[in-house]
RNA sequence: CGGGGCGUAGCUCAGCCUGGCAGAGCGUCAGCUUUGGGAGCUGAAAGUCGUGGGUUCAAAUCCCACCGCCCCGACCA
């Protein structure tokens, strides 16, 4: 364990708030010295960024390796063509960065390594003998993100742990996920970290089934729901909701009426007019799935899930239709479209079955329909659940209630099923001498965000507080000053004694007033401070000074080493996983 | 890509509306004083005012274009 002398240090930091940092782990990371931009999306981390770093990625490695997993380190830089084989160079075209090498060869920076590991496999492995396989790497990944935001949230460079399992069988698949599912849970839990797992869409990775592992922050990226009563919890891309009871609303009876409503196009102005709940309307959206135009029909209070919808149309493409569609489409300027006497298909929300009284558009300029009944007056193509779930709406497993909660992704895992193995050519020869594809999985922790993420569960308004197991040193030594023979004595041997007993120690002896080191102390927020002053040598005695809780232990100086290392014990006790 | 904001000393920002010597606080450097929660005094260094063009006797300030950064949205393993 080495030594780490501030005043020889490069640690600068910020007494004001950076312009440019907008969330609290992004500030602190640039207050406290640990990270400088280059560009949007472009960090350098500093030696004590980098310590901690270091820290994240080798819980990483040592719970990779318990759980059978082999490290590799694949190349950053692909050939196009591994790319194209599998279609995603089309799929990712706008997120990878892709350039040119001396002789025009088309290459591209990696946003993720499918292609490239089963590629390997493909070559490498050909027996059931050799099942199954486990690969991991923690490497650096390139991503044309649309808006870098947030520090390393969302960075165009990052730092990945990405891994992927190769099984001869589905039950085999099952055991490497599950397996994954466990060493994550254990690696959050060893950065100090509590993460939600929820259950997630698997977007352009492809695959059956998916659980992300969410840090729960207002500044999350992620919208997810989680039940009050039961463990089920969703990102809100995914997430199932139930109406507790049916609504009901004035007038169900009736026919439906058209009523003038000059100039109320949005939800908001036409509850407002009919004085109605915004739930009572049925917003009608004209959507382009595949060059075709469709209408998917949501109640007023809720948004349409452009990624449920696509499944439930089965299509490729999707957008929302322009003005001049719309108008084609319904005969009604935007904000007036009503599923009654539309001639395109009509996808409808389950949530809208025996809806009743409701308020549409008439497909008409300046006019809505009410007393609508989605069974009697529409002719629904297909019930589907197509929209967001939302606060308050009823669990799908329990009898419980939904809350809606913002998270940062910091891990993932994925089913991958065959669709890679199949495509690259990954077979194995089985018993039966038959050749099968691999059934396969992949698991990507953010490395780089997860330090972050630590940071924003983990500050008070002075600064950071690190969990022990991740901190960049383990404890600070602080000389309250430094012309004062007795202290620099004293704490230089404090710092000699913990370094002996195998604690990482930071020792701040710079020429700077006690306040300055102070505030710096807090900001950084190393677990454990020992304040070594003449106030307190007089009495034989240096002051423990616990960062998390603030609380001080005046303790003889003879016994401050072992009560340092008790201390720190207990604070990385605090982050091992159960049953340790 | 759409909307909004910003760009002046290392950092945080004022000055811009209403054109006329480029400023403050913090930081840095030197000296003195001070030493238990971002000290005091004295002095100093430090800026192509994002870039280019235009208007004007004169542009940080007005106009045009471009670049960069931040926020919201769309999008996203």
């Amino acid at each position: 364990m080495d030594i780490v002398r501030w005043s020889r240090q490069l640690i600068p930091t910020l007494r004001e708030v950076p312009q440019e940092a907008e969330i609290p782990s992004h500030q602190l990371m640039l207050r406290a010295g640990l990270i400088r931009k280059l560009g949007a999306g472009l960090y350098t981390f500093l030696p004590l960024g980098l310590r901690a770093l270091r820290k994240v990625e080798r819980i990483v490695r040592e719970e990779m390796n318990r759980a059978g997993a082999l490290e590799i380190l694949m190349p950053a830089l692909h050939p196009k063509e591994v790319w194209e084989q599998t279609g995603r160079y089309e799929l990712l075209r706008d997120v990878m960065f892709k350039v040119k090498d001396r002789q025009q060869r088309e290459m591209v920076l990696g946003p993720t390594h499918e292609e490239i590991v089963t590629d390997l496999v493909a070559h490498e492995v050909s027996s059931y003998r050799q099942l199954p396989v486990n690969l991991y790497q923690i490497q650096t990944k390139f991503r044309d993100e649309i808006r870098p935001r947030f520090g390393l949230m969302r960075a165009k460079e990052f730092i990945m742990k990405d891994g992927y399992s190769f099984d001869a069988d589905l039950d085999g698949a099952e055991k490497s996920y599950r397996s994954m599912y466990e060493a994550y849970q254990r690696v959050f839990q060893r950065c100090g970290l509590r993460a939600k797992i929820v259950e997630a869409d698997t977007g352009a990775m492809g695959g059956s089934s998916s659980h992300e592992f969410m840090v729960l922050a207002d500044s999350g990226e992620d919208g997810l729901v989680e039940c009050d009563a039961c463990s089920y919890a969703a990102n809100l891309e995914r997430a199932e909701s139930v109406l507790r009871s049916a609504p009901s609303f004035a007038d169900a009876e009736k026919d439906p009426e058209k009523i003038a409503t000059p100039g109320l196009r949005t939800v908001e102005e036409v509850a407002g007019f009919f004085q109605s709940p915004p739930a009572r309307l049925i917003k009608t959206l004209i959507y382009v799935a595949d060059g075709k135009p469709v209408a998917a029909l949501v109640p007023g209070n809720r948004d349409v899930n452009e990624i449920k919808l696509r499944r439930a149309l089965g299509a490729k493409a999707l957008e929302l239709a322009d003005a001049a569609t719309i108008a084609r489409v319904t005969g009604a300027p935007v904000g007036f479209a009503g599923p009654v006497g539309l001639s395109i298909p009509l996808v409808v929300d389950a949530k809208l079955r025996g809806y009743r009284g409701a308020v549409t558009g008439a497909n008409e300029a300046d006019a809505h329909l009410r007393s609508v009944d989605i069974e009697r007056d529409v002719k629904v193509t297909e019930f589907a659940d197509i929209s967001f779930a939302i606060e308050g709406d009823g669990c799908p497993r329990c009898a419980g209630t939904l809350r809606a909660k913002r998270g940062v992704e910091v891990g993932h895992v994925f089913k991958l099923g065959t669709k890679y193995s199949e495509q690259l050519g990954a077979l194995y020869l089985g018993e039966d001498g038959q050749k099968r594809p691999c059934v396969m999985g992949c698991y990507g922790i953010g490395v780089t965000r997860t330090l972050q993420a630590v940071i924003e569960q983990s500050h008070d308004d002075n600064g950071i507080i690190w969990p022990a197991t991740i901190a960049p040193a383990e404890v600070e030594v602080l000389l309250i000053n430094e012309q004062h023979a007795a202290s620099v004595e004293t704490a230089g041997k404090l710092v000699e004694g913990l370094k002996n007993v195998g604690i990482e120690v930071l020792f701040d002896e710079r020429a700077e007033r006690p306040g300055v080191k102070f505030k710096d102390a807090d900001l950084l927020g190393l677990p454990l401070r020992i304040n070594v002053g003449e106030r307190g040598l007089a009495k034989g005695s240096i002051e423990l000074r616990a960062r998390h809780s603030g609380e001080t232990l005046v303790v003889p100086v003879e016994s401050a080493v072992e009560t340092a290392c008790a201390r720190l014990a207990e604070l990385k006790r605090a982050c091992a996983p159960g049953g340790e």
